[in-house]
RNA sequence: GCCCAGGUGGCGGAAUCGGUAUACGCAAAGGACUUAAAAUCCUUGGCUUGUAUAAGCUUGUGGGUUCGAGUCCCACCCUGGGCACCA
């Protein structure tokens, strides 16, 4: 019989299922070694599942599978992140309810994640639309509101016109929807607010904490955006007023020559003199129009206009003009800025633009000029001196803003707070959780900025919890991350009734060991899952005080044209087709043989077929009879060198220092992640395999090399295990096969021999010669005596078990 | 513009500490088997010169350190990613 990937999935597929997938199963409060293995869950969309889920789940679950093998006990979890935009974005276009499809969706998701035989504890399965998990973010929702975390307040936000819904800061990608692609406008609306720039030094700090990507610390650092300076007031001419601005180089307050201030600038009005009044105005009017994203555009030309007002230089009294310029940003620092134009590329750009002076106060070598009585001072030292004499006041600004928190969508968790006339907001009591989301009807969003919800009169009224009077539900729901904030805390205990945790469950598992999961999510899941979990610390529901210790990211694979697959360019590789081919062992194999599980790599059909091959290879060493076996005609058998093959021939030994090799390089590869070499030094055992007669090759051979690629091709590994080698257990509850140091040790080597560092010679020593042996055996190699010759020898140098090199 | 990562055969990639560059796989060529094809198995394989022994060159480019550099240092070029008026 040859190897059938689809007849022998489905069957072990349905054995691992017996009893609700018990041998994957993790008990709640382990007791021996364990290890926390998590994947990014996954949006259940209707596209199904892609091949850049399966790159990062194959690794995760190979890590699941060999640590099961080593004998610790293993949680590696599954869920779906099934509220937000992609899915509510598909039932609309397919004209159906949310929850249905969502339903549908998970279903494919599931079977497609059980016939990839990723080896989940689906006893632990969540789902965050599931009224039993959201309760307890609306829960966590309240903690915050109580603790002052969640507030309410008119903020300018970003709106999408096509999702017809506010977007966070880390939503908008380039101004434009980081959903659908739309350019999104500026609008100002009441909204739910997470103030998560209490936590902002703590975010920053904790990252030394962490095990991850240096590029996703730097990318959390970036958008926190710490800046140490100081807020600088100057008086304005004529007016009791002052200008409050804030800068991180006081040292060049001497270099001031005006002042900008945002187009929102509250003062703004007050200070405009009458003859520039209108056009300040039509300036503002503008600025007001323009998207964020048009105003923040780089290397766009500078504007303003001159308000007719001037202000004090506190540093040396001189009289500098105010202009109104939107490169100043109200929501930064003060939404005034000092211009510098000598020290600093933007007020420069703008100096130049308009005419304003430009005054050096920085000399090349870092002390100050023109400034006073700092003049001479290297300008790192005056600036606290500076702001004690011009009366600033340290400050620390972050780029951070809170998080707008609330969607005018439906498919979300609703928000469980009650509005009162009298009463204000009225969270509702716990007892009350979950507030469920109603069935409707209508669930488009309506544009009118508020959520479906608001139409639905029945949900909406209700009384107030506390005068008892007519009250209102607040009607947008919670965005996409909620639920994903979280929910790596729920697989630990995800059927508790009372509690979101069990604190000593908690502290048994928690933090997560390995997260595997796309970069994309650096700022945005990364960030709002440590905010949540440093509050849920600070209340008392988790002992730990970082949610993730060490975190990998897959690289992204390309189509097979080199470009970022897509269905718009018709380059997408579904893996349910590789799987109908070739199965889903060899999907899984070539995935990670591709390349290092952190590149980027492109798609080749035909490096799935080698994986095939290789199967195959597998498949028949152990399973074909005997007689059967490959007639190896000893003359052309080797692709070795001449030694290797005497040795081979004659002495079987060598292939037990090769098992011993293999076990050593897999083991160490599937540690350190390179699932890539592990795979090539199982090829090159297998093609050692191939090299002896088969009668030669003992099941201890064919029992290490079905064990060792059991976590990479789980079920042709236990096709092999219960059926030709006849074992009874699963292949997965065996052990990890143990290598001895000292039969894969080598006990030869190569003996380089360089004359003036080329290499001359190849010569086959036992290890551990002396330097003096190496010599001798050297000096009388012919090639080597061709370039000695008579010429003298200067010095030589030996490396140990390496090299001999002589220098003429 | 700034920051980070990376440039190795026709392709994906391998190569602890500076010590045999190109493991493994793909694609290619030749052979065996076959009526034939597919599949399978075997062999070859960086480039140049050469019948061959062999010699020279080769890890983006140019320098440097060293007996010896894919690996370390300097400069430059290119690719990918991130940030982008954050004062």
């Amino acid at each position: 019989m040859s190897y059938q990937p689809s007849k022998i999935e489905p069957k072990w597929q349905k054995f691992w299922a017996k009893n609700n997938y018990k041998n994957w199963h993790t008990s709640d409060k382990p007791k021996k070694k364990h290890i926390y293995i998590l994947d990014m869950f996954p949006y259940p969309s209707g596209e199904g599942l892609h091949v850049g889920h399966v790159e990062g789940y194959t690794a995760s679950d190979i890590l699941s599978r060999y640590y099961r093998m080593k004998g610790l006990e293993v949680l590696h979890p599954m869920g779906w992140d099934a509220f937000g935009l992609p899915a509510e974005n598909y039932a609309i276009q397919t004209k159906r309810n949310p929850k249905e499809v969502v339903k549908k969706n998970i279903k494919r998701f599931r079977k497609q994640l059980q016939e990839m035989g990723f080896s989940y504890d689906w006893q632990r399965e969540v789902d965050t639309t599931d009224p039993n998990y959201y309760k307890w973010t609306q829960w966590i929702f309240l903690q915050l509101y109580k603790k002052g975390l969640a507030y309410e307040a008119e903020v300018p936000v970003n709106w999408c016109p096509s999702c017809k819904t506010v977007l966070a800061d880390e939503e908008v990608v380039e101004g434009k929807c980081d959903r659908c692609g739309k350019e999104v406008t500026r609008k100002n609306l009441k909204q739910w607010v997470l103030r998560i720039t209490a936590m902002a030094d703590r975010l920053l700090e904790d990252l030394d904490l962490l095990d991850w990507p240096a590029r996703v610390k730097t990318m959390q650092k970036n958008w926190i955006g710490r800046s140490e300076g100081y807020d600088v007031e100057f008086k304005i001419v004529g007016q009791d007023e002052y200008l409050k601005t804030f800068t991180t180089r006081i040292d060049t307050i001497f270099g001031v020559t005006y002042l900008i201030l945002a187009p929102e600038h509250p003062l703004l009005e007050k200070i405009t003199e009458d003859s520039q009044r209108n056009e300040v105005q039509d300036y503002i009017k503008q600025a007001l129009q323009k998207s964020d994203f048009e105003r923040q555009s780089v290397n766009k030309e500078k504007t303003g206009v001159f308000t007719g007002a001037y202000v004090i230089n506190p540093a040396n009294r001189e009289r500098v003009p105010v202009w109104v310029s939107d490169y100043a940003l109200i929501s930064y620092g003060t939404g005034a800025v000092m211009g510098v134009p000598a020290h600093d590329e933007r007020d420069l750009a703008f100096a130049q633009q308009f005419y304003l002076p430009v005054k050096e106060v920085v000399a090349a070598n870092g002390t100050l000029i023109n400034s006073g009585p700092f003049d001479g001072m290297p300008y790192k030292r005056a600036q606290e001196k500076i702001a004690l004499y011009v009366g600033g006041t340290k400050t620390v600004r972050y780029k951070l803003r809170d998080w707008v928190f609330s969607r005018q969508r439906y498919w979300g968790e609703p928000i469980p707070i009650i509005k009162c006339e009298k009463c204000g907001l009225v969270p509702l009591k716990e007892s009350q959780l979950p507030l469920k989301l109603p069935e409707i009807k209508k669930y488009e969003p309506s544009g009118k900025n508020e959520s479906p919800l608001a139409d639905i009169v029945s949900w909406v009224n209700v009384k107030c919890p506390k005068c008892k009077g007519p009250a209102k539900r607040e009607t947008n729901t919670m965005p996409q991350w909620a639920g994903s904030c979280w929910y790596y805390l729920r697989f630990v205990d995800p059927k508790n009734k009372k509690k979101l945790i069990d604190i000593k469950k908690e502290k048994s598992w928690l933090p997560v060991d390995i997260y595997i999961g796309g970069v994309e999510h650096a700022v945005l899941h990364l960030l709002y899952a440590r905010f949540w979990h440093k509050f849920l610390y600070d209340i008392g529901v988790v002992s730990t005080i970082e949610p993730f210790s060490r975190l990998v990211n897959q690289g992204i694979i390309l189509g097979e044209d080199g470009e970022k697959m897509s269905k718009s360019r018709g380059n997408v590789i579904s893996p349910d087709s590789v799987i109908k081919k070739y199965g889903a062992d060899s999907l899984r194999m070539y995935e990670m043989f591709m390349g290092p599980l952190t590149f980027a790599k492109p798609w080749n059909t035909q490096g799935v077929i080698g994986i095939y091959r290789f199967l195959n290879r597998v498949w028949s060493l152990i399973n074909e009879e005997k007689d059967k076996s490959k007639k190896i005609k000893e003359k052309d058998v080797f692709k070795m060198t001449p030694e290797a093959k005497k040795k081979l021939k004659e002495n079987i030994e060598e292939l037990e220092k090769i098992r011993h090799q293999t076990i050593k390089k897999v083991t160490e590869d599937i540690e350190s992640m390179h699932f890539n070499t592990a795979i090539s030094s199982l090829m090159e055992y297998v093609n050692s395999l191939y090299q002896v007669p088969k009668e030669k090759i003992n099941k201890k051979h064919q029992e290490t090399l079905v064990l060792l690629l059991s976590p990479f091709a789980p079920h042709l590994a236990e096709e092999l295990w219960q059926g030709a080698l006849k074992h009874r257990k699963s292949v997965g509850q065996e052990k990890w096969p143990i290598y001895k140091a000292e039969i894969a040790e080598e006990k030869s080597f190569t003996l380089v021999v360089q004359v003036n560092s080329k290499v001359r010679d190849k010569i086959l020593v036992s290890k551990g010669i002396k330097e003096s042996e190496a010599k001798k055996i050297a000096k009388n190699s012919p090639q080597v005596k061709k370039y000695l010759k008579k010429q003298k020898i200067k010095k030589v140098v030996f490396v140990k078990d390496r090299l001999i090199n002589f220098v003429i």
